[in-house]
DNA sequence: ACATTAATTGTGT
DNA sequence: ACACAATTAATGT
């Protein structure tokens, strides 16, 4: 799979793409760490990148994805506004991506209205991710939020969901063991199976 | 095929 | 939340 990211730019941008390196990333390479200053940008052709952060204790919350055709809008503004990055990012499958100098994206910036577009809404598409993530922190049960994410994951897996219930917890931002006694409890009630590194949905949840 | 190790899941406090 | 036990999968010999 990969992301014909072409079809959003003008022209004269497209060309300015051929200058820009091309790399491929193995798994869990870590791009950006937080507390640093921003030197370069991705545009990743294909794969994903995940943008989480870390507290001091090694708490761990994954903040949104980067999709294929998309860029890390998080870089781009802490480079614009010459501030440090507040959080990191690490791919989640091999990748491939264009590697942006930092600089020409405050060019592109002043050059190109298509370069505008895409980052304007790149900004307002993880705005929205981000309060549906406060949302779902502040106001929801751990338990429905457990639920909420299988039936996210469903959509994208169908009711075999191959998952653990470690990576479940990260992606909910609590421990692994809360997460399990949850999945226990629901596959007591006969509305999930688990198996090692599986979890089906017998019925809706 | 068997033993060893690593990863995942379960349980008690 | 933590420590540890139990189970299962992966890997080496």
């Amino acid at each position: 799979m990969q992301h014909n990211f072409k079809s959003l730019f003008e022209p004269q941008l497209i060309a300015e793409f051929e200058e820009i390196p091309e790399i491929e990333l193995d798994k869990d390479f870590v791009l950006l760490k937080e507390n640093t200053y921003i030197k370069e940008i991705p545009l990743l052709i294909e794969g994903s990148i995940k943008v989480r952060k870390t507290d001091e204790t090694g708490k761990e919350i994954i903040l949104y994805r980067i999709e294929e055709g998309e860029s890390c809008i998080l870089s781009i503004t802490s480079y614009l506004n010459e501030k440090q990055s507040r959080a990191e990012a690490i791919t989640e499958q091999k990748s491939r991506m264009l590697v942006i100098p930092a600089y020409k994206v405050r060019e592109w910036m002043d050059n190109y209205r298509s370069w505008r577009k895409f980052v304007l809404q790149l900004y307002y598409s993880r705005l929205e991710e981000l309060l549906t993530l406060v949302d779902s922190i502040s106001f929801k049960q751990i338990d429905m939020r457990v639920i909420d994410k299988l039936k996210e994951l469903q959509i994208k897996h169908g009711s075999i969901i191959p998952i653990t219930h470690q990576k479940l917890a990260t992606e909910i931002g609590t421990a692994r063991e809360v997460v399990s006694r949850l999945l226990k409890q629901l596959e007591n009630n006969h509305l999930i199976t688990l198996e090692r590194g599986i979890i089906k949905i017998l019925r809706p949840l």
